[in-house]
DNA sequence: CAGTAGTTCT
C-alpha cells in the first residue's frame, strides 16, 4: 500500500500544495515518507479539483502525477467529461492507449459516455470493438452505459438488443430501458417496464414519475408519488421536484405546501431544483408574492431560479418587477434573455419586446431558436413588415433557415402582415415541416382572402403527410369556405369534424358555420344552429345572425336575435359594445349613449382600438379616447400647419 | 480502496 521511495519531479513544480505537508523534496526528488499512502491523497486532491470545474489546474496536476495509472487517466478522461470537454476526453484517451495503458470497463463507461455526448455513431462503434476485443461487453455497467448511448443516438433495436444479451441486469438497466419506451413514444410499455422490474429504488420511481409528468399526465405522475410513498420509498430531490412540477400543472396549491413544508422539514429548502419548481407552482396558482419568498430563500441560486421567478412575474402580468429583477441577474444566460422576450411578449408589449431583443444583440448573446419565434411573433401581431424582414435575414446569419419553429413562425409573420406570397416562399422552402406550420400556412391564406388555395392545400396536406387536422385548421377551411360561398362544402366539413376528424367544434366553429349561413341568405338554418348549440355562443355569432338578417331581410328573426344580444348585453363586454352598434345602425341614438354610459357605470372597458404607422423602421402606436401617445400635441400642431398650407394651395388654383 | 452507468427545475 504504501508508496514510499523516491520519484523524480521537475523543480518547477514541487511545491505545489499537492505534497505538503505529507512529502519533502530534495534535489528534485520528491521523497515520500515509508508508511504513508499518497496515492489517495493525490487522487482526492485532483478529484476535488475537477468537480470545481478547473480543468486546466486538474489538467496540470494529472501531467505531473507520479502515480500514472488506468485509474487516474479514467479519472481525467471523465473529469474532461463532465466538463463538457468531449473531444479532449477522446483525445487523451487515445493518449492514454498510446503510452500502452490498458483501459478497462470504468474506462469505457466514460468513453462511451463521450461517444454519446458528441453523437457520434461510428466513434462508438469502433470504441465497441475494442470492448468486444478486451473482453468487456458482459460487464453490467458497461452495457448499461452501451444502452444509453445507443437511445441517444436513435439506434432502438440496437439499446433493444444490448438488454435482451445482458447476463445479469441492475436496477440501472431496467432504468434506463423505461426511456427506450419513452423515447418511442410508448409509455404504456414503459409502465409495464415499470411494474415488471424486479427491483426499483428511488430513482427509478422519480424516472416514470417524471415522465408522466412531461407528458403532461400530472395526475399520473401524482398517483404515482403518492404509491411510491406507500410503498416507504423515501423521494429524493428529484422525485419531489417531478412532483412539484405535476402539482404546478395540476394547480393544486394546497396538496404543493404540504410538500413545500416537507421539503422544508427534512432541509432540502436550498436545493435549486426544487426552489425552481416551487416558485413555478406558486406562480402557476396566481400567487407570485409566495414564489418571491421561496426564490429570497434560496442561497445559490442557478440561472433556472431566476429565470422561473421572472416567468412567474411576467405570466402574472407583473412586468415591473419582472424587468426590475432580469436586470439584477448576475450572469444572464440565453433562458434568461428569452423569459423577458417572452414575458413582454405574453403581455402584448411588442415594442418592449423589440428592446430587450435589441439589448440582447448589444450584450453579444447570440439569439437562439426560441428568441427569434418570440420576436418573428411580436412583428406578426404588429404587422410590421420592416422589423419582420429585418429579422428573416439575421435568421441566415445567425444559421436557423432550417429550422422548422423558425421557418414556422416566419410563414405566419408573412401571411399576418399580408404579405402572402413571400409567406408561401418561405413555406415552400422548408425541408421540414410539422402541424403548426401547415397550420400557419393554411390559416394564412384563409385569412388573406385566398380561400380556394387554403383548401388546396389542406387536401395536399391529407395525401401527402400523416398529419391529422386539428381545431385551428379546421377552423382556417370553416373560415375559407364561408368566404368563398362554399356553403355546401363548408357545411360538409363541418359535419364531419367530430365523426371523422374526432375534432369536437368549438364555439368559434360555430360562429363560422353561423356567419357562413347568413352570409349566404340561409338565415333561419343559422338560427337553428346557434340555437342547437350545446356551449354557449360567441357574442359575435348572434352578431353574424343579426347581419344577415339584415341584408336579407328577415325581420322576425331580427328581431329575436336583438332580443337575445340585450339580454347577454349584461353578461359580457362584447355583449354592450354590440348593443351599442345595434342600436347605433338603427340610428337609434339616444339609445347608444345610454348603453355606453351604462358600461362605464359598470366599469366594462372595451378593449382599445390602436392604430400605428412605421417611421423609420419604429412603431408610432395611436390609442383611441387616449391621449397617450408623447408627441400627440406636436403631432396636432404639424397637422395644423399642413392643413394650413392645403388651404392655402387650394385658394391659389 | 480509487475512476463509472440511470432520474430533477423555465
Amino acid at each position: 500500500m504504501a508508496a514510499a521511495g523516491h520519484v523524480n519531479i521537475p523543480e518547477t513544480w514541487w511545491k505545489h500544495e499537492m505534497f505538503t505537508p505529507k512529502c519533502t523534496c530534495l534535489d528534485n526528488e520528491l521523497i515520500i515518507k515509508s508508511g504513508e499512502d499518497h496515492r489517495n491523497h493525490f487522487r482526492s486532491f485532483i478529484k476535488k479539483k475537477w468537480r470545481y470545474g478547473l480543468v486546466d489546474e486538474s489538467m496540470w496536476l494529472f501531467r505531473r502525477n507520479p502515480f500514472q495509472n488506468v485509474i487516474s487517466w479514467t479519472a481525467a478522461i471523465s473529469g474532461l467529461l463532465s466538463n463538457g470537454m468531449h473531444l479532449k476526453s477522446i483525445e487523451l484517451f487515445l493518449e492514454m492507449l498510446s503510452y500502452g495503458v490498458m483501459p478497462n470497463n470504468v474506462t469505457f463507461v466514460s468513453v462511451v459516455r463521450a461517444c454519446a455526448e458528441m453523437t457520434d455513431f461510428a466513434l462508438g462503434m469502433s470504441v465497441l470493438s475494442l470492448v468486444v476485443k478486451l473482453g468487456f461487453e458482459y460487464d453490467v455497467s458497461l452495457c448499461n452505459s452501451l444502452i444509453t448511448f445507443s437511445l441517444r443516438l436513435g439506434k432502438m433495436e440496437m439499446a433493444r438488443r444490448v438488454f435482451e444479451q445482458m447476463e445479469k441486469r441492475d436496477v440501472i438497466s431496467w432504468t434506463v430501458i423505461l426511456d427506450l419506451y419513452v423515447e418511442m413514444g410508448n409509455l404504456q410499455e414503459a409502465r409495464k417496464v415499470f411494474d415488471e422490474m424486479p427491483e426499483r429504488n428511488e430513482v427509478s420511481w422519480s424516472a416514470m414519475i417524471s415522465r408522466y409528468t412531461q407528458i403532461g399526465d400530472s395526475k399520473d405522475a401524482i398517483e404515482l408519488f403518492c404509491q411510491m410513498i406507500e410503498n416507504g420509498i423515501k423521494p429524493n430531490s428529484s422525485c419531489l421536484a417531478s412532483a412539484i412540477n405535476a402539482l404546478a400543472n395540476l394547480k393544486s396549491l394546497q396538496p404543493g405546501k404540504t410538500i413545500h413544508a416537507h421539503v422544508i422539514k427534512i432541509g432540502l429548502a436550498n436545493d435549486v431544483f426544487i426552489s425552481s419548481s416551487l416558485i413555478d407552482l406558486y406562480g402557476s396558482c396566481g400567487r407570485p408574492k409566495d414564489g418571491r419568498l421561496v426564490f429570497d430563500m434560496v442561497q445559490n441560486k442557478n440561472a433556472v431560479c431566476w429565470n422561473t421567478m421572472i416567468s412567474t412575474y411576467s405570466s402574472s402580468g407583473h412586468l415591473e418587477e419582472a424587468k426590475k429583477l432580469f436586470d439584477q441577474i448576475p450572469m444572464k444566460s440565453i433562458g434568461s434573455w428569452n423569459s423577458m422576450v417572452s414575458g413582454y411578449l405574453e403581455n402584448d408589449q411588442y415594442n418592449k419586446v423589440f428592446e430587450v431583443f435589441n439589448d440582447m444583440l448589444l450584450s453579444g448573446q447570440k439569439p437562439d431558436v426560441s428568441t427569434l419565434s418570440s420576436v418573428l411573433c411580436a412583428c406578426a401581431n404588429l404587422t410590421s413588415l420592416e422589423k419582420g424582414k429585418d429579422i428573416h435575414g439575421k435568421t441566415f446569419k445567425l444559421g436557423f433557415q432550417h429550422d422548422v419553429f423558425v421557418g414556422t413562425s416566419l410563414v405566419d409573420m408573412y401571411a399576418k402582415s399580408g404579405d402572402i406570397d413571400n409567406s408561401k416562399r418561405v413555406f415552400n422552402k422548408m425541408t421540414e415541416k410539422n402541424e403548426v406550420s401547415w397550420t400557419a400556412m393554411i390559416q394564412g391564406l384563409a385569412e388573406n382572402g385566398f380561400a380556394e388555395e387554403s383548401l388546396e392545400l389542406f387536401q395536399e396536406m391529407e395525401k401527402t403527410t400523416r398529419i391529422k387536422p386539428n381545431e385551428l385548421i379546421l377552423l382556417a377551411i370553416l373560415f375559407a369556405c364561408s368566404h368563398c360561398g362554399l356553403v355546401d362544402r363548408g357545411l360538409h366539413y363541418f359535419n364531419v369534424m367530430e365523426p371523422f376528424y374526432n375534432i369536437k367544434p368549438n364555439e368559434r366553429h360555430y360562429t363560422c358555420v353561423v356567419d357562413m349561413l347568413s352570409r349566404s341568405g340561409r338565415v333561419s338554418e343559422a338560427e337553428d344552429l346557434i340555437k342547437s348549440m350545446l356551449c354557449e355562443p360567441e357574442v359575435n355569432a348572434w352578431a353574424a345572425l343579426l347581419s344577415g338578417c339584415k341584408t336579407y331581410g328577415e325581420d322576425d328573426i331580427a328581431e329575436r336575435t336583438a332580443a337575445k344580444i340585450q339580454e347577454l348585453a349584461g353578461k359580457k363586454t362584447g355583449g354592450y359594445v354590440l348593443l351599442s352598434n345595434v342600436f347605433a345602425s338603427a340610428g337609434k341614438w339616444p339609445e347608444v349613449v345610454k348603453t355606453r354610459k351604462l358600461m362605464k357605470e359598470r366599469g366594462l372597458k372595451k378593449s382599445g382600438g390602436c392604430s400605428w404607422i412605421e417611421v423609420r423602421n419604429e412603431s408610432n402606436l395611436f390609442y383611441s379616447q387616449d391621449g397617450s401617445c408623447n408627441d400627440l400635441n406636436e403631432i396636432c400642431g404639424v397637422l395644423e400647419q399642413l392643413k394650413y398650407h392645403m388651404l392655402v394651395l387650394f385658394e391659389n388654383n
